[in-house]
RNA sequence: GCUACAAGCCAGGCUAUCGCUUCUUAUUUAUUUAGGAGGAGGAAAGUCCGGACAGCACAGAGCAAUGCACCGGUGAAUAGCCGGGUCUUGAGAAAUCAGGAACAGAUAGUGCCACAGAAAAUAACUACCCUCCUUCGCCAAGGCUACGGAGGGCAAGGGUGAAAACGUAGGGUAAGAGCCUACGGCUUUUGAUGGUAACAUCAUUUGCGGGUAAACCUUGCAUGCUGAAAUGCCACAUAUACCAUCGCCUGAGAACGGCUCGUUCGAUGAUGGAGGGUAGGCAGCUUGAUUCCGAUUGGUAACUUUCGGAACAGAUAAAUGAUAGCCCACGACAGAAUCCGGCUUACGGCUUGUAGCUUUU
RNA sequence: GGCUUCGUAGCUCAAUUGAAUAGAGCAUCUGACUACGGAUCAGAAGGUUAUAGGUUUGAAUCCUAUCGAGGUCA
């Protein structure tokens, strides 16, 4: 039996060419704290990155903290949209940059980012038909 | 008890669940799953110094640029560290104690020194003194002499200023002056003694023409440049096309990565513009001048010799986390990116020592 | 990872080969003008020259360290 609530290597966005091209042409909104940049693909896969300005955080150990809250959140609620991927054939890249200048608690983190899994699943639908 | 400084140590722990990454064993071999082992710091930071390592260059000469500047030691090396000297600040009656120093040269040259002040640098001006001339005045008719002029003495005094041409005392003189003498201060030469040396002490000798070199500069010494986005290999991919300028052996330019000489190369050529393609993987990549502990050799010390033991991450959009519970001091500063040695800065707790203040006895 | 520039009134800038009260404009405050307000005129206040040391008689300026804000190199 798999595991569920995996983040390995080959489910986060790494090709430097493929960030790239999420910024130049990808689709975007924002949730709260976050700016998502998103494009549906042809692969059938899911992968995401996450990534804080050093300009609002100055300190390493702040961004790092976020991005680990940020992947986390992610982590435990990705099956829905994994499985809505796998049912209509089709991949998704995703990047979440995180824009406050505050550190939010996790508790609202979680919240704001199954918030825009939703709204994400809702953009898969109406790509399709 | 509080505060400051110095030295040493620690950098929350345990349990459960879900995760990340490296190595390894087994299973399968598109690779997946399971087990085991490891997984940020004292500053990983600032990038202020010094190296290792790598590439290019390495016939050489000159210029420039940059850095350093008391002595000795240490170390791979430094602007680090240790010890010493000199100067200096504070405390003290003193001995001494505790700091600080960019501590070569101002007699190689140039520049600058506001305001004030006579003058901020070859000493001029004023003032003073002597001789001569003129003669207002006085007069006992011999002379004396103000002011002024000429020549000479050049040197004390001149209220300022941060700073004014050694200080004090005496002699000397027409008036004066290191002009001379004594004491003191600084300085130059030579010698002796001590010390590896800086230097110290003593003797001898030469002087006493400000400050500023964190102004230019001079002297001595050192330095080739670049920097893992270095570099090597594999894979993939295209554009020997277009425009401008120069040039085709009477030579554009390239290399010697600051410049010049000089040397070598040099024609489907060079530079610039605009544009096209690729930006995947492996090595470099983590065990090395390594760090720590114990004993030991040498040394005042920094450090070091030998032996034994222990420890040491390796990511690549970038790994150490999240949630819940318990305990305590309720956790500060803060996240490796080629690797080491130092310095600097940030900061929580504990222990020890020193100093100060306060309270009680 | 490397290199490099800057920091002056609330704001935008001067003064940068060291020389004494650090200056200008806008904004602020007070007064005049007006029935009131604006504009205008007159005046005032506002600075530990980013911070801490040092050199110098004297530092915004020179030197060193720190803090902060940019820029740039594939």
């Amino acid at each position: 039996m798999p595991k569920q609530f995996t983040l390995g290597k080959s489910e986060r966005l790494k090709s430097r060419k493929a960030i790239d091209e999420l910024f130049k042409n990808g689709k975007r909104f924002t949730v709260s704290p976050f700016r998502v940049f998103f494009v549906i693909t042809k692969q059938t896969e899911l992968q995401f990155g996450a990534g804080v300005s050093s300009k609002n955080f100055k300190k390493a150990v702040d961004r790092n903290k976020i991005k680990r809250l940020t992947r986390e959140a992610y982590r435990l609620q990705k099956n829905s949209l994994q499985k809505l991927l796998k049912e209509k054939e089709k991949g998704l890249n995703l990047f979440f940059i995180y824009t406050e200048k505050e550190i939010k608690e996790y508790q609202h983190i979680y919240l704001q980012t199954e918030k825009a899994i939703k709204k994400l699943s809702a953009f898969i639908n109406e790509d399709i038909s």
